[in-house]
DNA sequence: GCCAACGTTGGC
DNA sequence: GCCAACGTTGGC
């Protein structure tokens, strides 16, 4: 099993709103990045943990936790016009965006970026290095384990 | 709203 | 294949 760290504006989809989803359940759409996209392609499985980090927002930081809960499959929005996500050269034939489903798990206490940044043993953080862009990061499984137990206090990886 | 950094596009 | 221009991300 994987860890993975996965940003959303929560204006659009917050820890709160995964919770009240039908089966607690969001396809993980609107990804148009293909270092992310391979990631959820290539290594993603059912059953990796995720940290749910809200972005873009007065307090980004991680919310909560949730799980992988689909293999990546053609996301929808790309073929709809109506969509911010349509991309017109893909076609369903050869579909280029691909998504996840992502579950809720839990909610936690809000790890905010700050304090992420002020951890040594955090220090090679995918998510923090300089100008990171990826919406998408591996998580190390020592990293995982710190901030679930030492700074959300949970047992069991939270998991 | 600003801006740094990066990915993507498209002309050549 | 190079690279300038442009768009986007996302913290502050």
């Amino acid at each position: 099993m994987r860890y993975w760290l996965m940003k959303s504006e929560p204006d659009d989809c917050s820890i709160d709103d995964l919770a009240r989803r039908p089966g607690s359940t969001v396809p993980w759409y609107g990804v148009r990045n293909y270092q992310a996209r391979n990631l959820m392609r290539d290594q993603m499985q059912v059953g990796d943990a995720v940290f749910f980090y809200h972005s873009s927002c007065p307090q980004p930081g991680i919310a909560g936790i949730a799980r992988v809960s689909s293999p990546a499959y053609p996301d929808a929005t790309q073929f709809d016009p109506a969509s911010p996500y349509h991309d017109p050269k893909s076609t369903p034939e050869a579909p280029r965006w691909l998504n996840v489903d992502v579950q809720f798990v839990r909610k936690t206490p809000l790890v905010p970026l700050a304090e992420l940044r002020s951890h040594t043993e955090l220090a090679n953080m995918r998510v923090l290095a300089r100008a990171n862009r990826l919406s998408i990061t591996p998580v190390d499984p020592a990293e995982w384990r710190f901030i679930t137990r030492e700074l959300m206090g949970l047992d069991n990886d939270g998991i």
